[in-house]
RNA sequence: GGUUCCGUAGCUCAGUUGGAUAGAGCAACAGCCUUCUAAGCUGUGGGUCUCGGGUUCGAAUCCCGACGGGAUCACCA
């Protein structure tokens, strides 16, 4: 039980005896903000109805039957309307006590609910960027933030293995590839494989200058070309799995899938389950046959099948095409219809661009209409775009950010930080090279959290680098300085304690009460699915140390009840920021 | 044009679902290292929350309408 939840029972009581049993309308309590002495607040306006009195005099009357009542209220003060509750350093030592010896303290009791979280989707034609990036992180840290609520959760990639595009790295690389593999070219194989796709690319737009030249039309020129017309042909033989085109197909995606594994372990993420189109694309057949059959869908003269929803405020949308083929939404209505009954999914949570918001949009309302209830359960967790500061990441102009050249920008600046402030004495090159490799990474991941997923952000590498301010690194470091004077604490044989009760001030019971706010702040980020929540928290968290940090001395305290009260306060800061920073993917080191 | 998201300090972003006098960080300026980590701390300045209506005790937040910006509206995935 939280504490607003002890509170509203406790006020509850007090309501109801003054003014009558209360009709399920929640009270409605809140922290009681900076400037106001006060650790909740009661806000009366909507009990003025029932006390018949000034929003004063009712917060006033309460706050006084309050006081003589609750055990745990200190007092209480009135300001326009708004009663504020001061409890007892008791109780809040009591709280920390109890939190403190919670080893699972921030883990929510299980929901008993499944919840799958797809995420990455890749194409295998090229290396990931830095959008990827983003949606990497963001699913990594839904799925463990949702788990942190007490769901069991479901990581899935689905992997975009078919179709044209590869078909482009293929033919390019037979070409022009004189035999060139990841090993004899030392290339990471994805980036050896998105070399020839822009290799394709190169050739392809060359044979269409040519046409044009020759006095084609452009539009002629770019199905013409005989280059995107192999391209095609390789295609239709995959499609029916011709030995050889096949063989080349697994070799170089398998090329890709060692280079993705380099990547996404370099970013922490992982999958419990890893999805092929090359697999999955012909799922969802049998749902447009079930469409047609109930009238949800329609048949054209030319066979192919629609659905109209401009009912709905949409377009008509095609489902199967004129020769039987699936399309894009004909095979994620399959999928998503597969996962679910498979696995009794409460929720299915797709981390995708918001390109694709009209995708989704289509998607949740046709297995509406074929009656499926679960397409309320599916959420497209939408994400915007990544921005540079000289304008829009565009692959053709050559100013995407490869994901893999981004990691080692960011370790090697760490290091070279670290070095220039004198961090790195007495560590030796592995401690330096993982403090440099966990501070690097720290910095990425939180710059991209902790701004809302829905909207586009500006990724500034120079600002993400820069340690100062609301910062990753900032937030490792007030950690690594904590587990410091936790070190030294242990040296001298100090031991952690909370047997002083009276010995708090209200400098440290405003951080206990940010510790305890963890768990709500948990739910809050699962409700909304987003890590931007539990990102703030522990900047606030962190930055609210460090000011206390700073005015009082820990291990120099004289009081020795002081100094071991402050000693498992600071312990239990860093625990929590850790386990903050854990929901984020982030590490946080025990030095820097 | 339809759908949808966004618009808060010079810049990058919070704002706990309708609460009090609008919050950080950069950047600027002024201080603080003989001390447990200065990757830090303290202070100053900086706002018509794009604009206009509405809802009510109360709006940055909800509704309507403008304006500005993004995304999307393929027999691509």
């Amino acid at each position: 039980m939280n504490i607003e939840q002890y509170l509203s029972g406790e006020i509850t009581v007090v309501v109801e005896e003054l003014y009558g049993k209360l009709q399920g309308e929640a009270l409605q309590i809140q922290k009681t903000r900076k400037e106001f002495v006060g650790d909740y607040t009661l806000v009366v306006f909507p009990l003025l109805r029932r006390s018949r009195k000034s929003p004063d005099a009712t917060a006033a009357e309460i706050g006084g039957a309050l006081a003589a009542k609750a055990p745990d209220v200190a007092g209480y003060n009135v300001i326009k309307g708004f009663l504020n509750i001061q409890l007892k350093p008791s109780f809040w030592l009591a709280r920390f006590v109890e939190q403190q010896s919670d080893p699972n303290y921030g883990q929510g009791a299980p929901t008993g609910k499944t919840i799958m979280v797809e995420y990455s989707s890749p194409n295998t034609n090229k290396p990931l960027h830095l959008g990827h990036v983003r949606n990497n992180l963001l699913g990594y840290s839904v799925s463990l933030i949702l788990q942190a609520c007490g769901n069991r959760v479901l990581k899935v990639n689905l992997v975009n293995d078919r179709g044209i595009h590869i078909c482009k790295s293929m033919l390019a690389w037979q070409r022009y590839g004189g035999g060139e593999t990841p090993s004899s070219s030392g290339m990471k194989g994805d980036h050896l494989v998105g070399k020839y796709y822009v290799e394709f690319d190169r050739h392809y737009k060359a044979e269409v200058a040519e046409l044009v030249a020759g006095g084609m039309e452009e539009e002629e020129a770019k199905r013409e070309a005989p280059i995107i017309k192999e391209a095609h042909q390789m295609l239709q033989k995959w499609e029916a799995h011709d030995p050889e085109i096949y063989a080349l197909w697994e070799q170089m995606n398998g090329w890709v899938y060692e280079g993705f594994d380099v990547t996404y372990r370099a970013l922490g993420v992982s999958f419990d389950k890893t999805y092929y189109e090359s697999q999955t694309y012909l799922l969802g057949k049998e749902l447009v046959e079930e469409g047609l059959k109930s009238g949800v869908f329609y048949r054209r003269p030319d066979s192919s099948v629609w659905i109209d929803l401009t009912a709905d405020g949409l377009d008509e949308k095609l489902l199967l095409r004129g020769d039987g083929t699936s399309v894009y939404m004909t095979q994620d209505l399959g999928t998503a219809l597969r996962r679910f009954t498979d696995n009794r999914l409460d929720g299915m949570i797709y981390v995708v661009g918001n390109e694709q918001n009209y995708h989704f949009q289509v998607l949740k309302l046709v297995l509406k209409k074929l009656g499926y209830r679960w397409s309320d359960q599916i959420y497209h967790l939408s994400y915007g775009m990544v921005e540079l500061p000289d304008g829009k990441m565009k692959s053709r102009e050559g100013t995407v950010v490869d994901a893999d050249d981004l990691i080692e920008q960011m370790i090697t600046t760490a290091r070279e930080m670290s070095q220039e402030l004198g961090k790195n004495d007495g560590l030796t090159p592995d401690e330096q090279a993982e403090i440099a490799r966990i501070v690097g990474l720290g910095a990425l991941k939180y710059f991209i959290l902790k701004v809302d997923p829905k909207k586009t952000m500006l990724f500034n590498p120079k600002e993400s680098i820069d340690f100062n301010g609301n910062t990753g690194p900032f937030v490792q470091y007030t950690h690594a300085r904590i587990c410091s004077v936790l070190r030294k604490a242990a040296e001298q044989g100090i031991k952690p304690s909370t047997d002083l009760m009276s010995a708090v001030l209200p400098e440290e019971i405003e951080l206990i009460k940010m510790l305890s706010d963890f768990p709500s702040t948990v739910q809050l980020a699962g409700q909304q699915f987003a890590p931007s929540v539990v990102a703030n928290y522990i900047f606030e968290l962190a930055k609210t140390f460090n000011g206390y940090y700073h005015d009082h001395s820990i291990l120099r305290e004289q009081d020795a009840a002081v100094r071991s009260l402050r000693l498992s306060l600071s312990g239990e800061v860093a625990r929590v920021l850790a386990k903050g920073a854990a929901l984020l993917g982030m590490e946080v080191p025990e030095r820097m």
